[in-house]
DNA sequence: TTGTACGCGTTATCAT
DNA sequence: ATGATAACGCGTACAA
């Protein structure tokens, strides 16, 4: 490593280090004149400052991370691009950390903070239920947003989080299935042993039948494959072609997430049944790509938009010190398109 | 920041700091015991060692990074996945960079290379024409993977990079949809004042036509429109809805991604023109998606597996030090699915 | 096998 | 306005 750094810098320019790194820091004590001196030589040279010695030192950055685990969720992908402009909004700057399937995000949340000295943690669409989590040695504010389930570990007033109403949403959906005169309402739900977002669904669904008269039918809910990468389009069409194998009566289908519905749609065109002609289907969430279908997807979107600003507000709120940690809880809306057809 | 340090846990155990570094670095010259004990203390005050104090100590670490621009993509998303697991069958870990649409990709990365000791640089699906970059001033290997054009002001034995040839695949697409008795064949290109991916299709599609004596109709060609974002869904939605408009009769439209043909399919359903029945359709890239769309996308499929591989062996090949820079071009496949129609 | 001491590149404190 | 110097937390040469 034979590059530059801050001393180079300030004996090039007969100028001490500390006025180099004011420079730099747009420090306000430091004649412009220096500075320009300094700005130039530095350009020239292509000097770049060592962020790990600034981290180093460093007190505290403006930094917020968001912790996501996987990619493949183009919900969650469209949530970051908001989260980073509201963050920005704020004069913050967003530090996208993808943590994998087999790693605990609280690990990595714990290794960040003292790295990159953050202020405050976003974890997105992760799932917090039945573990025991290190979440209390975070001694920065976090927020859990579009979690699915909450920590069990840890008191309500320690943390924030955003979410929306996935059982009452789940209901909704099946309530308006109902209305539109459908009874034998098919699922595809999450994985038998999880017991998140999927499951919560799944219970809100149950409870709408009941409520309505319309006795559960276990033969009509399937599972996501767990052989199969989660809530894929692959997942949902090889779920339909199993169920549909099995020739059970039903005139709707209700996917936990858009995806898995395109994925349904697919299975149903192979096998020759017309959507909404044949079978109604609806899914969860809003994505892009269930108004590009053929037909478009009947969903449940998730208000994006509003997600992102609660979460980042209310975090501000707790780092900016006032404001304390709130548990928000939006509301989802009926995003009716052309898979759902009127059966009385 | 009351957190532990090294020095604290040193205390603690009666050791020296060395000791202490020694047994989480693995080293050798440990007494199993001592080991023993400090894991257990470590374990107990939840000493998690700081990574900007390590990598500012360290003199290189066993970390590549990828550096994407953007994460709408879902054709980089994939070879993502694989960069990673074929990096870590090198034994090293993987540093997800995101860059953003007006961040200059070779800015982040030489920043990188200084903080976190970087030996090696993935470049995934950038465009380097026209374009004065420092690239020359990153002293640590790198690799354009998927990159439609190449840098200019830098010779090619410096870099190494992975691509298809877009050019003679679009002229293969061009003419499999000739062969199929396609003469008026439409075309979504990229942006007008593109010069990279999009482009090369372009000319490999008017190329084909000219060797087919079929004359270049210029009416035929749309363009992805600037206010949308690029390779969108909804960019090749309301491109051809436009194209429609325009009653410029044609029998096959090349679109130069999947994701812009899967917004055209939708545009045809609109309009009642049925796939492939009454217009033929393929897109290129072979993502997931278009397995899942109705009617199924023929498209040409990058060999997404191949590619990745061959990026991570050449760069580490240079970084091993056995062999140079190497740029290799791979071939893409043609993938029949169900939106072409024969005509003759 | 273990401990001491120095340096990595920067920012912050305190003089000047 | 500027410069010297002490941290920041860690790895490692070197000494023991």
């Amino acid at each position: 490593m034979n590059s530059v750094n801050i001393r180079d810098i300030a004996r090039m320019c007969g100028v001490g280090v500390s006025t180099v790194s004011r420079a730099i820091n747009n420090h306000p004590d430091i004649n412009p004149e220096t500075k320009e001196k300094i700005l130039q030589c530095i350009a020239d040279n292509n000097y770049i400052p060592n962020n790990s010695a600034r981290n180093l030192k460093r007190q505290e950055s403006r930094v917020i991370a968001v912790l996501i685990k996987g990619l493949t969720n183009t919900f969650l992908i469209e949530m970051i691009q908001l989260l980073e402009k509201e963050i920005k909004r704020h004069g913050y700057a967003m530090a996208l950390e993808r943590v994998h399937f087999d790693q605990d995000e609280v690990d990595i949340a714990l290794e960040l903070v003292k790295e990159k000295r953050l202020r405050g943690i976003i974890f997105l669409g992760g799932d917090f239920e039945n573990r025991v989590s290190k979440l209390k040695e975070l001694d920065v504010p976090f927020i859990l947003s579009t979690a699915g389930s909450q920590p069990e570990d840890i008191s309500e007033d320690e943390y924030s989080s955003v979410s929306v109403a996935d059982m009452e949403e789940g209901y909704k959906m099946t309530e308006y299935l109902i209305k539109n005169g459908h009874k034998r309402i098919a699922m595809i739900s999450a994985k038998t042993d999880d017991e998140s977002i999927g499951k919560l669904r799944l219970r809100g669904y149950k409870k709408a039948l009941e409520d309505n008269g319309i006795t559960f039918d276990p033969e009509l809910v399937m599972f996501m494959r767990p052989d199969i990468e989660d809530y894929s389009m692959e997942n949902g069409y090889e779920v339909t072609k199993q169920f549909l194998a099995k020739k059970v009566p039903f005139t709707a289908l209700f996917a936990v997430s858009d995806t898995l519905a395109l994925g349904a749609i697919r299975a149903f065109y192979e096998a020759g049944i017309k959507v909404p002609d044949d079978v109604s289907l609806v899914g969860f969430d809003g994505v892009e790509a269930g108004k590009f279908s053929c037909p478009a997807l009947t969903t449940m979107g998730q208000p994006v938009k509003e997600m992102a600003k609660e979460t980042v507000d209310i975090l501000f709120g707790i780092i900016d010190g006032h404001g304390a940690h709130k548990h928000k809880i939006c509301q989802a809306h009926l995003v009716e398109r052309e898979s759902v057809r009127k059966l009385n």
